[in-house]
DNA sequence: GCAAAATATGCGGGTTCCCGCAAGACAAGA
DNA sequence: TCTTGTCTTGCGGGAACCCGCATATTTTGC
């Protein structure tokens, strides 16, 4: 049995190799990646089915290597090993995991205990071990109690981008209108409105406060828009 | 001589305390927080000279812990040992240290040895040290031939802020004219006039694109967003 | 299959934004 | 002093945004 590590912070990485020696002595041996990219050629080379990764890595991000890993080989798996439960991240994953694949998250705060259960189940019981705190997100992402849909986050990542309302409409093929609805509606699950202290009505430039709010609530983050950024940019704008 | 460290990650804590030990013989106690509170707590109580502290803790973070014991001492030397060089960072750190303090900026990702030289070079010579990166955005960003100029910072700010001209105007005792020409200027300064593709002019909301360009070039970052909202909240909005 | 609910579209108008044009305010310097 | 440059302010208009109201169209639950 193989695993395949890739973190790009030396002192989280071994000990990440420590942790994974301890906790899994039928592992013979323990491959390393210092970013995504290496990550991705290494699994491309190693055939490894076991993976443990940061999220968040320079060169490029996890989410990103974990999609083109699965994408060859869906019945990987994989542990993502993050310092954040930012909603963006809990958002970004669910949507690459494929059907059936076993996956865990578990936050790099968690106890030595933790981290070594959340290997021997998701590698050796095919089990998805998910922290917590992680599943916290994920219900009330989900749950829309206070969570946007699917539709509305779209919507706030084409807006956060900076696009116009008209371009978004051609993007997404919708008319300007529904464009508008929907901004209606993000508007009204981040608690727009509300007004600092005593001003006037009217001190919020509505689009902008509405991806301040994501921003702060980190339902979006930097990395999100990162990807969003270079998906715009290929698809040359339609 | 006593040293304090102030670093959320375990293992990088340790790292330190180990660099510390081995850098500065001289040194007796070493002292460690978890956060950047408790780590105001710590310099308050043990009054440290000599602090050596990561930006970005999830507490209270950095620039804030710093801005804080630096007003109670304003000899305290500070090393920052942190994993960005996003230029907010660097603008932040410049914005907090005090006329005549000897202070310090490296990357985590420097090697031991240029650790330990700085660690000698600010706690016992009393120089600044600042590794090439950082000093290369620092350039740039007050050498204003991309960067911002501080007006247009603040501007920029507030805009992502998600304030109103209006709002704006009234906060900062400007005409609404003048706002507007200042967004101006951090339109040009920003390139946001750039079309993606082939699409017709008008894919933009200005505005907005501002503000995630600022993001994507790291000029802006959560945790400034997060010490704006707070600074907003306090002032009441004026 | 049908009613109810959610979603998409069109229209119209009030507000804010973006910006060209031009005139005052102020400081630095020849 | 007069010039030059930077910063500020006012005016006006075209475009984009925000949104209430009314009408299709699609989805959902029974």
């Amino acid at each position: 049995m193989r695993v395949l590590i890739i973190e790009d912070d030396p002192l989280h990485r071994s000990y990440l190799h420590e942790a994974v020696r301890a906790a899994l002595p039928e592992c013979d041996t323990v491959l390393e990646a210092e970013n995504g990219h290496a990550g991705e050629v290494q699994a491309r080379q190693s055939r490894a089915e076991h993976v443990v990764m940061d999220l968040q890595m320079s060169e490029r991000n996890g989410i990103e290597a974990a999609r083109t890993i699965w994408r060859e080989r869906p019945d990987t798996k994989i542990l993502f090993w993050s310092n954040y439960s930012d909603e963006a991240y809990v958002r970004g994953v669910a949507r690459i995991v494929p059907e059936g694949a076993t996956y865990g998250y578990v936050l790099k705060s968690t106890s030595d205990e933790r981290l070594k259960l959340a290997l021997r189940g998701v590698f050796m019981e095919s089990q998805c071990v998910i922290d917590r705190e992680v599943r916290g997100i994920q219900q009330k992402s989900l749950g829309n109690a206070h969570g946007l849909s699917d539709a509305e986050y779209e919507i706030l990542v084409d807006v956060a981008l900076g696009l116009t309302d008209k371009a978004i409409s051609q993007r997404k093929r919708l008319s300007l209108r529904s464009v508008q609805n929907r901004l209606q509606q993000l508007y009204e699950k981040l608690d727009v409105y509300e007004v600092p202290g005593d001003g006037p009505e009217g001190w919020y430039n509505l689009r902008m406060r509405a991806v301040a709010v994501a921003l702060l609530r980190k339902v979006l983050n930097a990395s999100a828009l990162e990807r969003a950024e270079r998906e715009l940019r290929n698809s040359g704008g339609n």
